[in-house]
RNA sequence: GGGUGCUUAGCUCAGUUGGUAGAGCAUCGCCCUUACAAGGCGAGGGUCAGAGGUUCAAGUCCUCUAGCACCCACCA
């Protein structure tokens, strides 16, 4: 830690070191308190690497936890990564794949070995960034969903459920993706329009020269048809149901039945059915008690042994049975079509409808405890639109699907013995005595959903299901940050299991930001080249290595050109480096609620400069007050107007400021800050300061009272702001806190300033907005008439009551130096005054004599633009108040402020009528 | 086919229970004033997507229309 503050603010030289500190003195812990705060962060992949969603959503957590902290709840922000059971075991293979080996080469535990080492390599790089973001997780708790006891809890929770009946194993059809091998679960598939052809065949009808047509997409699932189906009342069949149809080149007769699915009206009305692959035709063959005919293989090649047909994958075989069909005269004709095509979230590839057994929670009976507490208001959604998205969901909730026949995972805890015979235990062990010892056993291959054991991380991080103390003080959790697009693949399972085995819900609030999108608005995405890296925005980069980054291992390397192009055109000097608070900062001005953020470089730049602001404030503050008497040893001191001023505001303030933080509004927090900081604090009160601080006649207690002032305000201000801009704050406060006569080893240990509202010092306010509109009268004659701001001008006031000439008398040093004024005279008519420049403030006119600097043509262009305005309100509100459905109807403290404005105008512009024919006198003569 | 949002200054966004529109950035003037040119001071800029309704009063409440975005869903 330097012992000064450069002279320019360089995020670079503190950021990383303050974190160190504060992670080697376990600033991070939670500190004993009656009271306790915890979020649980939603477990990144453990492989993976912070985007700019992961940015934002920590940058909210970390406000929320120090601002907790620093109330002085015992607060914890719990961290850990998920496996990520697909997506860490396809990283893994890839990697493989490139030295041509594949994972049943290696088997499955030297492949679940390779897994462990690349987790190890590169599992470090997300919890860097993390600590980059100034995040103030508890490290010494960091779990990892196949921690041993994680993985203990699994178990539990699924023999639990087993034994219960909530899950059991099943032949159904389920969503096969042909690529990975494995089933997912319907969240997993994305479906997406997609141009495709409609195939019209022929099917003979048997014993009879006739035939049907029947309408498909997938032509190479006839091979599996087992029915064709006409709507009940579609009389043009109706003679044809309970006959059979002669199903081409496989020699089948099938039935031709009636069922209400057909819709009469598409296509020919007639509907082919293949049970085994299609989700609809599963219904109708069960309805139906249709044969289910598998005639794939795990990777959609066809699987019909004795068929020419067999082995051909499923597009092969597509096009050799349309040529078929067509050489046999059965192919009606070909339509384009828009059809919906099932991807799988991951591989890209098209979903097979695929029959095989799988493992399912059985979720209705889970659901209605879930929906119940969100309708109770015992978990709440923030915004609270997101929980009809909830119960949508919910009421129509399928059976999920938890078995994957991949690898890397929780290994089903389900053995089979050679009848097949099922039996599910903790372990091995359980369940061979279950079996008998004579039973030879099995255990199941597939591994659980990533997200089974991602809805046990409210609890099982905190030791479940053994009963810990940080159980019990930290569960249920007080708010859950995430994205709107987990919901029902996390929140939603959260609240269901955290109900289940806690009897108790997993946090009582769900804050759900929006997604960070380009200044485009465009979805961020390597395949766009248009991710930007939160990391890059802190530390800078240059415009080679973006493109660079942007441009490399891209799917399809013919975007490369054009990514380079728009990345040089938006980024023509790379990024600068604009530090973590920066970034930080312009997230919590941003993260209003249920909106989508444009992620805007003049934003951050902005932001950047505000940190840059409040640095060189401090610079400031550390110049006046070092080495001073800052009156902090209870000695006499005297405040000035602004200093009880802005010791009045700064209570307002953290009254504004925690309404905010309590309400979710960061983006308001952000602005109350700024606006404070910059507008009030650095614009009017330390250059206020200044004037006392440069007089040489100010008594020792004045000095003591501004340089105790400017120092207090400064010390509360990093408080107000270390929640959002930790580490700036962190630097300046080492700096100020002796001068403060505050002690502590860190400033996010300090207490959040509570406001005080009996300190609010109201008459100070309304008196310093006196002098204030004084000064901004006088800035306002100079600004329009080109004046040069140093320039001193000598000014008259007219018409001020006697409280106002006391306030304005008693602070004339303010007005003379602040404003520039070469002489200041108080007159009472003014007809003492030479032709001058007016400016209106209350009842008063502020002067400035024409001379060298105004000339009256451009006065009375400035008076008549001013008039022009103030007529304008007054036809406004002399409109409504002659209105007498107003006058009778509004309420009183409405109709008096209306007439109160109107007042204020009339007297504005009759000063300005009067103004503007003395102007027009004087040009004359 | 259902559902949820959004449309306010050139751009990005605020706008609390209805009381007559704000900020940042950008723009235009004047300034290198001893914390800060990553700055200071001043100014200009909006029939709040459109139409109708409720009301004394609508950016705000209701209805409809248009455009945009997202989510869910089994039309071959």
């Amino acid at each position: 830690m330097s012992n000064t503050l450069d002279n320019q603010y360089q995020p670079a030289k503190i950021e990383q070191s303050i974190y160190q500190r504060w992670e080697q003195s376990n600033a991070f812990k939670p500190a004993e308190s009656d009271t306790a705060y915890c979020i649980m962060i939603p477990p990144p992949n453990v492989t993976g690497s912070l985007h700019m969603g992961h940015a934002f959503q920590d940058t909210i957590m970390d406000l929320l936890t120090r601002y907790h902290r620093m109330k002085g709840d015992q607060t914890l922000w719990q961290v850990g990564m998920d496996h990520a059971g697909i997506a860490t075991q396809m990283v893994v293979e890839r990697r493989l794949a490139a030295d041509n080996i594949n994972r049943h080469d290696l088997g499955r535990e030297k492949f679940i070995e390779k897994i462990w080492e690349w987790k190890a390599e590169s599992g470090g790089t997300i919890t860097k960034q993390l600590r980059r973001m100034g995040a103030s997780v508890d490290w010494s708790r960091e779990r990892f969903t196949m921690d041993e006891g994680l993985s203990d809890a699994v178990q539990d929770v699924f023999v639990q459920l087993y034994e219960e009946g909530l899950i059991y194993r099943g032949k159904r059809l389920v969503n096969w993706d042909p690529v990975l091998h494995t089933a997912v679960s319907d969240l997993e598939v994305e479906s997406a329009e997609e141009n495709g052809h409609l195939w019209n065949l022929r099917y003979p009808i048997t014993n009879s020269d006739e035939y049907m047509v029947v309408a498909t997409t997938r032509p190479e699932t006839m091979l599996g048809d087992s029915a064709v189906a006409v709507h009940p009342e579609d009389e043009r069949y109706t003679h044809l149901v309970g006959k059979t149809v002669e199903l081409p080149f496989t020699g089948r007769h099938i039935p031709i039945i009636a069922d209400d699915y057909v819709d009469p009206e598409f296509g020919s009305g007639c509907v082919k059915i293949t049970p085994a692959h299609d989700f609809n035709d599963y219904e109708v063959g069960k309805r139906h008690s249709l044969e289910m005919i598998n005639v794939l293989d795990d990777n959609a090649a066809i699987h019909l042994p004795g068929s020419p047909y067999h082995g051909q994958d499923r597009y092969v075989a597509r096009k050799q049975l349309v040529r078929d069909f067509e050489e046999a005269d059965l192919l009606d004709k070909i339509d384009d079509h828009k059809l919906v095509v099932p991807r799988g979230d991951r591989s890209g590839a098209v979903i097979e409808p695929y029959l095989t057994d799988q493992w399912y929670v059985k979720v209705e009976p889970l659901a209605r405890e879930a929906i119940r507490v969100v309708e109770d208001g015992d978990i709440k959604f923030v915004p609270e639109n997101w929980s009809n998205t909830y119960f949508e969901w919910m009421r129509n909730i399928e059976d999920w699907c938890i078995s994957r026949q991949i690898w890397w995972g929780h290994r089903i805890p389900a053995w089979y013995d050679e009848a097949g015979n099922i039996y599910v235990a903790r372990n091995q062990e359980e369940a061979q005595a279950k079996a008998g010892q004579d039973a030879v056993l099995s255990q199941d291959n597939d591994v659980l959903d990533t997200w089974f054991s991602s809805a046990l991380w409210p609890f099982s991080t905190l030791g479940w299901p053994e009963q810990t103390p940080e159980l019990d003080k930290y569960y249920p959790t007080n708010v859950l940050v995430t994205g709107f697009d987990i919901i029902f693949f996390w929140v939603a399972r959260m609240i269901m299991f955290g109900l289940k085995f806690t009897d108790q819900v997993p946090f009582h609030e769900v804050y759900i930001h929006g997604l960070v999108r380009d200044q485009e608005g465009q979805k961020m995405s390597k395949s766009k080249g248009n991710v930007l890296d939160p990391l890059d925005l802190i530390d800078g980069i240059d415009l080679d290595t973006l493109v660079a980054k942007r441009t490399s291992g891209l799917m399809q390397p013919k975007m490369a050109a054009k990514i380079e192009k728009s990345t040089r055109k938006q980024f023509p000097n790379g990024i600068e480096s604009y530090g973590t608070d920066a970034l930080r900062f312009t997230f919590a001005s941003q993260a209003t609620l249920g909106r989508d953020i444009r992620f805007d470089l003049a934003r951050i730049e902005g932001y950047r400069n505000f940190c840059n602001k409040l640095w060189n404030a401090s610079r400031y503050v550390l110049m006046n007050t070092e080495g001073q008497d800052c009156g902090q040893q209870n000695d006499v001191v005297e405040l000035s107007l602004a200093d009880r001023w802005i010791l009045s505001r700064l209570q307002e303030v953290e009254a504004e400021l925690v309404e905010q933080i309590d309400s979710y509004r960061f983006d308001q927090m952000a602005q109350s800050l700024y606006s404070f900081v910059w507008d009030e604090y650095c614009s009017w009160y330390v250059e206020l300061t200044k004037i006392v601080l440069n007089d040489e006649s100010s008594s020792a207690a004045q000095l003591r009272g501004t340089r105790r002032t400017l120092v207090r305000v400064l010390e509360t201000l990093l408080r107000l702001l270390h929640p959002i801009m930790p580490f700036i704050t962190e630097e300046i406060w080492q700096q100020v806190k002796g001068l403060a006569n505050v002690t502590g080893e860190t400033v996010m240990h300090c207490a959040y300033p509570v406001a005080d509202s009996t300190a609010v010092d109201s008459q100070a306010i309304t008196q310093m907005q006196l002098v204030q509109g004084v000064i901004t009268g006088v800035r306002n004659i100079r600004g329009e008439m080109n004046i040069n701001p140093s320039k001193h001008l000598p000014v008259l006031i007219q018409g001020a009551n006697s409280d106002e000439l006391a306030v304005l008398r008693d602070n004339q040093a303010y007005l003379n130096q602040f404003g520039r004024f070469e002489s200041l005279e108080f007159i009472d008519t003014v007809e003492q005054a030479p032709e001058s420049a007016t400016a209106l403030v209350r009842d008063m006119r502020v002067l400035i004599p024409l001379g060298s600097f105004i000339d009256a043509e451009a006065e009375i262009q400035r008076l008549n633009k001013e008039l022009e305005k103030t007529e304008k309100d007054i036809a406004g509100v002399t409109g409504r108040l002659s209105n007498s459905a107003f006058v009778e109807k509004a309420p009183e403290a409405v109709i008096g402020k209306a007439k109160q404005q109107l007042a204020d105008a009339e007297t504005a512009k009759s000063l300005l009528v009067e103004q503007i024919e003395r102007m027009q006198e004087f040009l004359k003569g």
